[in-house]
RNA sequence: AAUACGAGUUGGCUUAUCGCGUCUGAGCAAUUAGGCGAGGAAAGUCCGGGCAGCAUAGGGCACCCUACUUCCUAACGGGAAGGAGGAUGGUUGGGAACGACCAUUCGACAGCCAGUGUCACAGAAAAUAUACCGCCAAUUUUUAAUGGCGAAUGAAUGAGCGAAUGUGUGAAUAGCUGGCGUAUGCUAUUAUUCUCCUAUACACCGCUUCGGCGGCCCGGUCAUUCGUUCACUCAUUAAGUCUUGGUAAGGGUGAAAAGGUAGGGUAAGAGCCUACCGCCCAACGGGUGACCGGAGGGGCAGGAUAAACCUUAGGGGCUGAAAGACCAAAUAAGCGUUGGAUGUGGGGCGGCUCGUUCCCGUUCUGGAGAAAUCCAGAUGCCAACGCGGGUAGGUCGAACGAGGUGGUCGGUGACGGCCAUCCCAGAUAAAUGAUAAGCCAUUCCAUUUUUGUGGGAGGACAGAACCCGGCUUAUAGACUCGUAUUGAGA
RNA sequence: GCUUCCGUAGUUCAAUGGAUAGAAUUUCGGUUUCCGGUACCGACGAUAGGGGUUCGAAUCCCUUCGGGAGCA
């Protein structure tokens, strides 16, 4: 099972970004779950059948809470690297989200361990709420 | 050795697995092998430059910044070396005012005799040297005392009175004095004034019956005599007052008051004069320069503030990589304004979707004209700008540079020359992470005489975004050097 | 990236370089009332931090921190 993390897999453009962002959307499906808010879009339909494994996502850090620039990349980077072991969890069925944005909301910074297993949770929750 | 302060250096190391960014190689591709991968501040954006675009004949005004000297540098408000000046401490000259030397440290330090402004409160006065108080001289006038058929003064004689000096008591005031005290001050001494006591006292001299008695230095007053001077609707003395003049010594203040001390001098005073100290000018000498020393001269000018306006000198064109260049995609063949060119449509022919030395037709609106016709506009083409709308992808800029490291030479130093060697992040929603093990430093617990052993916690400030040179700020711990103090040893 | 402004009592604002930084309001204490309100009296401040210029700084200068606005 590849746990690489090339930049197919980064949600990148603009475009998405703000559809993703944007309140009141219908097609965006949104939980809260510990250290997360978590925001996702389903694969669009106009794309022709793809070999798309997984989704696309994207972590932000509020600079409100955490002013200084060492401590969100502290955050981002343990964040991506919890969802580059855990993204497996994804392959195993397959209808599965397009785009996913990972939201910290934590006030603290809090330990790997910890993000890991949030992580699990959400992913396991994402897969589940998708399908409904 | 420890502690404190200052300056500087460093800013955990190694390995494995899974990943990330980029470069090179292999492969049709999936993929795979190897190299490299944050900092001294990458931060703040406080300065300076490179680079890029725009503007630009030359000059000036306005605005902003800088300001001791020399040097370094691409440049700087940065740095180096130095010079005035200040602060603290120590030593020292002097009676004081004021200096001299040493150590440490600060050091935005051009110009208030170009102009303007400000200087609260207090104080006589705050920038003009002089109004006020005070001191002195003259003058006006008032009061008091004394004198006036004399008065003043000197001498002699006599009388009485006062009471000094040598020997005392108490009090007040002042001060540029001494001592003590951190200081308000206390004390001693001195000067002046006042008060009290003493004159039948003591001391001293003469006489003595040894019990006592008499005398005393000076001043003025009165009486008498003599000499000299003056002689009046006033005189003298004292106190006040008006006016004029001379003064700048003194006047409690204040952050700041127009040299200080001593002596002379004067009606009173004053650098008015003298000595010493301070100050100003300055021949000449030293230094690249700021500046330093200073023969000699001058009785002595001058408040503070320019991080107040301002003046002088120097500098600054504006905007910043979201600059700018190119490619691709997309929309509209739209609307408006301006300018330019010009007939337009159909057919034929060549040719194959463009051209034309050919033919045919000729639209609408307005104006002028008898008409032919002429003019203007619409429609159509091109360009620029704006609106509306679209896109928001890529390449370059952009990683070899005022580059790093080492050596050597020049320089007090910042720094520069030469030689050798190295290539050392380059993303574009943005790469350094996670896990495990060991070592290093710190700390806690247990055990141990100690060294040590075992276990746990746990790693400062902080993340490149066009690139450099500085400044400022943050920074656990370790190391080096210097200074001071303490302790131990020789 | 660039430009520019501001910071004063818990809050909203004053201040010519010149005593002890003022006003309103809040809070607290007291008086008045049987009690509460109202009214009256009183108290409470490191001028954002540090350094400098000046006899003297909230004010002038430098620097740090925090906040706001504008342009692209």
């Amino acid at each position: 099972m590849p746990q690489t993390f090339p930049k197919s897999e980064r949600l990148c453009s603009k475009k998405i970004l703000g559809e993703l962002f944007k309140k009141g959307s219908a097609t965006v499906g949104t939980f809260y779950l510990f250290p997360f808010r978590v925001l996702y879009l389903p694969q669009p339909e106009s794309l022709p059948e793809s070999n798309v494994l997984f989704p696309a996502i994207v972590i932000t850090v509020p600079k409100r809470i955490f002013k200084r620039a060492v401590d969100r990349n502290l955050i981002r980077r343990r964040v991506r690297e919890a969802y580059r072991l855990n993204k497996h969890l994804f392959s195993q069925e397959k209808p599965i989200p397009g785009y996913i944005a990972f939201l910290y909301t934590a006030k603290q910074i809090i330990s790997f361990e910890e993000i890991e297993k949030g992580m699990k949770l959400a992913i396991a929750k994402c897969k589940v709420k998708n399908v409904e």
